[in-house]
DNA sequence: CTACGATGATTAAACGATTAACCAGAGAAT
DNA sequence: ATTCTCTGGTTAATCGTTTAATCATCGTAG
């Protein structure tokens, strides 16, 4: 293995130099710095990350603790968390918390253990990562109080809403999976607060049985609300084999802009988190907290974005509900 | 921070008694292992990742090179990989290769001057990583020459082709997305070699124009095989869409059993790579490599296995395309 | 009674990079 | 000529753990 020990006896000269002549510090001459970055480009050479962690106490890498990464929201986080690490330098560790607490503090733990100079966690259930001997971010609802930054779902909630009344729908069916979930809560909290006073809606929380939207559209629902792109395009595949065109006779909203979304005909209007942002944010407050900055970026929100496309569309002029048998 | 020489000066000992209590090696009196250990626990000690990586050239993480986490056949692979990894006592550090090889060999170097003990990478377009510090292990497809273990794509595409044959289907439409994907290849070389005199079948890659399926559908095709979940969700809804009943006038078959498989309604009938079998394999080589042991595992292939759903059923009896207008 | 093997613990040297403290030499100022 | 400062470099200590080499002690066998 290459060191500065072997770059310093080529050249006759002491490691200290060697390592001064790499990093920038101390007092080296112009020509001691040349000769030695090339030779050290000559042998191959790059700092043993241990050898300069131990040192340093930094480890140049970033913890990051998600529910389960298989779950399609997440995968976007994830490459954008990297991507912001990345250019801080930092690398990524991943963890999976099992979608559990305990899960989620073992995970922690583990990364700790693995020397991270940081963690970041998606906490889900609104549970506070108790951590005490690295700076650590979360990304949460708003409403959550210790969160470091947070996508607004409220108002990712408000925009699907004013989306479909500006098209003119005043009947609506707002879908979700899980009640449980504060994510899902406040995506519907949004939707309410708008409709509230402008137009009639229904909040249906879907586990096995899905409502029957036949039914529901001869009682004058021309829109749905969905709180994921998965419940969008359930919802948007069971209208359709009942007769149901979306968006002519109901038009569906989904949110997070997974994959699927343009995969699908018609292709999903959905609600983008800007995660890229999320993740800048993240990555630059705990970068700062390592760096022991004095003042650290108090917590923020990012809002959230609408893309129309096409399950989503103008109220019927005519009759509301063409499929009536 | 909390170290062996705190523990070895709190209880009059030195700290090379300290580690060898604590890892298990040299010779230390039970009581003392006991003494150790306890008070180790009292203060919540553990060993320095980095101490530990200088001296042993162990860091025990493996980095993880991938095309692109946000593609949803990747996060199951990245799920199975870090579960394994845990198992064996090492931690997982993503690294996005971006779909290129400039950016493969990129996110390689840097995983290496992280200081991994070995790395995984998913090649795309079958290009061999040149990687000579650490072990490493690739999964690729069965046609490629240089790979640790592969998913049998080509009997995943045949499974795909024998169970709508048994369904009696004999007129299908071979949809792909990508040509000079190794992947999509195989998989569709697969379903060629079952369809082969048994079935009129007819391939097509789409790009941006997807292919006329009313049209299909009145040439008699009454199946679809896809390479993928994505392109089997695109299928239906345009059938759908289109009048074309699913699966009561043509069956979808789609590959790798993506979360929206089951969101969709009909649900998709799909192939289902073993990534964990896939993850199992790969870490087990890793770690007999990194542990120098002298025989190590020999390329492997993984079969695939086949789940149905609604998306595919018997061939209509009677008339075979009932949408005629 | 002495020598020896076994046992249990200690000493000290790594691993590789960083960094505070120190030192030699040259030029400038007194 | 002496001191002072600045420059460019070296020495040595340090981070925390592991591990080979060493040492002391004690029971036991010769």
């Amino acid at each position: 293995m290459i060191n500065q020990k072997q770059i310093a006896n080529d050249l006759g000269i002491s490691v200290a130099t060697v390592s001064n002549a790499l990093t920038g510090k101390g007092r080296v001459s112009e020509d001691v710095i040349r000769l030695v970055t090339s030779r050290a480009e000559e042998l191959g050479y790059f700092p043993s990350a241990a050898g300069r962690a131990l040192k340093t106490g930094r480890s140049g890498i970033l913890g990051l603790v998600m529910p389960d990464i298989t779950k399609p929201v997440f995968p976007k986080f994830a490459e954008g968390v990297e991507a912001e690490a990345e250019k801080c330098g930092f690398g990524i560790l991943i963890a999976n918390s099992r979608s559990t607490e305990e899960g989620q503090t073992k995970a922690i733990k583990q990364l700790i253990q693995r020397g991270v100079d940081g963690i970041i966690v998606l906490p889900q259930r609104r549970t506070a990562p108790n951590i005490n001997r690295v700076p650590y971010a979360t990304a949460s609802t708003a409403s959550d109080p210790n969160n470091t930054v947070a996508a607004n779902h409220t108002q990712g909630g408000q925009l699907a809403a004013h989306a479909l009344l500006d098209l003119g729908h005043r009947n609506f069916l707002l879908l979700g999976s899980d009640a449980l979930s504060p994510v899902q809560k406040d995506r519907i909290e949004g939707m309410i607060e708008v409709l509230n006073g402008a137009a009639q809606y229904e909040v249906c929380w879907v586990s096995e049985s899905f409502p029957d939207l036949v039914q529901k559209n001869q009682d004058g629902v021309t829109a749905i609300l969905t709180t994921s792109d998965l419940l969008a395009l359930r919802a948007v595949t069971e209208a359709e084999r009942s007769g149901l065109k979306c968006p002519e006779a109901i038009s569906v909203m989904g949110f997070d802009d997974l994959p699927l979304a343009t995969a699908v005909r018609p292709t999903l209007s959905t609600i983008v988190p800007d995660t890229t942002e999320l993740a800048r944010r993240l990555v630059a407050y705990l970068d700062a907290a390592i760096r022991q900055e004095p003042t650290l970026p108090t917590p923020s929100i990012v809002d959230m974005t609408i893309v129309l496309r096409e399950s989503t569309g103008p109220v019927a002029t005519q009759f509301p509900n063409p499929t009536r048998r």
